[in-house]
DNA sequence: GCTTGACCCTGTAGTTGCTACAGGGTGCAT
DNA sequence: ATGCACCCTGTAGCAACTACAGGGTCAAGC
């Protein structure tokens, strides 16, 4: 199949699809008379793993030492383990992290009265870090 | 003050506070004549309410917007509202996910009894979607 | 055969928010 | 004078895509 065909049955972006094969994640596919990729069945179970994958927040690297092992099945299992594992912790810290901003902001916008922006309590707030009702830090520290 | 001074009292990275200059979240200061920065106060305040926004997630235009505001308090205070309050919803969705995300990882992760690649519960629930226990969709809807 | 629109190709640049140089200048203590 | 910390501008890179620009291919319809 033509990577249209591809794209559709994965709901994979077309570009993101030539991304992955830039990048190695999926190899290169044989090409028609005319230099069009057609990809088997091999290529679209391969890029489901990796869409898979990455909707579950692993990141590109991970995804290819996760393909790595699938590719190697007399290798340990702990590696994936390892990964999925650590991945999860920071999983885990996110939602700490967020949950404690989601408070924040909560306190913040709940003491809002509306009016002008000069007796604004979110402008005041964000300028004056000792309104906060508990130390919260930067919420930047994963992509997902 | 000088450049460094700044970038030790509030916190950001030297070359992020020219880039917030660059971008125009930080006017322009006078310079010595050696061409040094040279910031004052109000410059410290400023970027003290830029951090901490960022901090607590808002994008850089979101942050362009309040700075707006925050330079205009004949303004109405419903548009800081706004954007703090879309912010929380935001906050509020991604959390969802992620908890979604933990409990997926946690169930594929709980099954995990180690061994060979070849039978590794990860890998296999990677690279089959209907193994999930329930519908789970892309985490990256949002960037903090 | 010609036209048209969908699809395909490569190469390059852009998104967001920084971050890290390269190469050169300044200030101050030794 | 030397050395080191700091400063400057300009450019490129990071992650993971995404969006062109410019050109080629295919197939249906006329």
């Amino acid at each position: 199949m033509k990577i249209g065909e591809l794209s559709r049955a994965t709901g994979t972006n077309v570009e993101t699809i030539r991304y992955y094969e830039r990048i190695g994640l999926l190899p290169a596919p044989e090409r028609t008379a005319s230099n069009y990729r057609s990809y088997g069945e091999a290529h679209r179970t391969r890029l489901a793993f990796v869409r898979h994958s990455r909707e579950l927040g692993f990141t590109i690297e991970e995804v290819r030492s996760l393909l790595d092992l699938a590719d190697h099945p007399e290798r340990e299992c702990s590696e994936a383990d390892r990964i999925a594992t650590r991945h999860l912790a920071q999983v885990a810290e996110k939602i700490d992290q967020l949950v404690a901003l989601r408070d924040e902001l909560s306190r913040i916008i709940g003491r809002c009265r509306g009016g002008l922006a000069a007796d604004c309590h979110v402008i005041e707030a964000l300028g004056n870090h000792t309104l906060c009702g508990n130390e919260h830090k930067s919420v930047h520290s994963m992509s997902c």
